[in-house]
DNA sequence: CCATGTGTATTAATACAACAATACACATGC
DNA sequence: GCATGTGTATTGTTGTATTAATACACATGG
């Protein structure tokens, strides 16, 4: 797998480990990493991302500690087998619950009608 | 106005002190603050959510600095003037903007149907 | 065996957030 | 005048988060 598939903004406010396990979360939750898939090394995405190893490492150890990668010594890391293929509906959509109860407490908190942030949110959706 | 109109969450990784000036910015926009009113002193806010009277005077600063809000000597600080009444919808709308690319970016790095992450947010948004 | 590839423990540097304790400038109302 | 109410500047301390630099242990493959 190519180191490619994180999509890392250094600029952003949020710490750069954890942009790495979030995507980890959702990319595995919906099938684009399949089961068993070895991951780039922690050297080849830092050096990819201009990044330093010890924060890919980081990054991997949590999503090893929440069982969604397994380590294969002297190999590297994999997809843990436990996450064989894509989870339910129901559970990847828990996963965008509390972003979606930001969104309504924000919208309330602007008087913005229902209506009208879903047709923005659809026109978004649609044209990716 | 009460100390309460304030929501803060001291556990949440977002600083209190940026809670506050988001708050401000959006319940302002939406005009549930209306132009000229009076906001809780500092340590009326402190006191109500026991933290720090600097950290709001840090909020109600920013909030200053940014054209959201006046200092009336003596009194207290008010919602300025410049912003009589509710923002229109699209200015509004733009202050949502970004969150909700996140929640489509995230929709599809879980594989998630638009329509069903449509219809989850219109529930809760309806259930509000 | 040994070069090369894993991941990572350790230490340090830096920055930030929040709190605490003062003290100050200003306006209001008795 | 003076007590009381605003917000704020200042200084220091504490705790934490993030990233970086270095060095190490281990497994693989020839």
């Amino acid at each position: 797998m190519d180191a490619s598939i994180f999509a890392i903004q250094p600029t952003s406010a949020e710490p750069i480990y954890r942009q790495i396990v979030e995507q980890l979360r959702r990319l595995i939750a919906g099938g684009q990493l399949a089961s068993g898939e070895l991951l780039p090394s922690v050297r080849d995405v830092a050096g990819f991302h201009a990044i330093n190893p010890m924060t890919v490492s980081r990054a991997y150890g949590i999503a090893e500690t929440e069982g969604l990668l397994e380590r294969l010594r002297g190999k590297g890391m994999a997809v843990a087998a436990m996450h064989r293929g894509t989870q339910s509906q129901a559970h990847r959509l828990a996963l965008l619950e509390a972003q979606l109860a930001d969104v309504a407490r924000h919208a309330q908190e602007l008087e913005l009608p229902a209506e009208l942030v879903l047709r923005r949110l659809s026109k978004i959706m649609g044209g990716s």
